[in-house]
DNA sequence: TGCCTATTTGGCTATATTGCCAAATATCGA
DNA sequence: TCGATATTTGGCAATATAGCCAAATAGGCA
């Protein structure tokens, strides 16, 4: 692989990594309804403050999200809607896969 | 977030995490335009052959890829081409984060 | 100005991922 | 059956990621 290729991948797996967890699923998955403040979802999440705050961070230098200030509150925006068209692909992986281990158990108990 | 929420999104990030590699993501890229064996992907890749075949059982695991053998050979499957749609949605939120940094930079320069 | 609250950052440990080598496995063909 | 080829697996060292606590920072507001 050419290192031109390389770092065009790079880039995007800094994209894909940012929503491969499932505390920043869930965040987006959130901020799919409204924007929240750090303190909100931190609430939701069940997590330190700090631990809550990275994930945060990671989903901003990939470009995921925006923060903005409404007085003391930091406030997040989902700017990439597209990965909602995403999760249905992932989902129909998921499915797809139950289905096959499924029928792999029925195959192996007759 | 409850359990059961937590292994919803849990399952989801097996999904995403094992095209979260520039490897395994060229490899996607790859079988797109059709199914190759192992030795043509480690090939283009140029990695050790063991290295690959590790790639394509995180993909393979996840649902992603699927596997057959044809003589000594074993060409490897994209199963989810939906896959595809996400990439535009990367891509998007590359492009987006390109452009702001250069508008960062312009403002600054004044 | 100076305190208060919300958030971020630094630092550390625990855990997970990656990539290589060597060894095991599986099929093909003589 | 035996050797050759393709692929997978085990094991290890290097690196990256995650989560907590404590400390630093940044605005808002009296």
């Amino acid at each position: 692989m050419d290192e031109k290729t390389f770092s065009r991948l790079k880039a995007r797996t800094t994209v894909i990594k940012s929503i491969a967890h499932p505390t920043r699923m869930f965040i987006v998955e959130k901020l799919l309804e409204k924007d929240y403040c750090v303190c909100e979802l931190t609430e939701m999440i069940g997590s330190d403050i700090s631990t809550v705050s990275k994930h945060l961070s990671v989903l901003k230098n990939a470009g995921v999200v925006e923060a903005s200030r409404s007085g003391n509150n930091i406030y997040y925006h989902l700017k990439a809607r597209c990965i909602l068209n995403f999760m249905d692909c992932v989902e129909n992986v998921l499915e797809r896969s139950l289905k096959e281990q499924a029928s792999l158990i029925g195959k192996k108990v007759r």
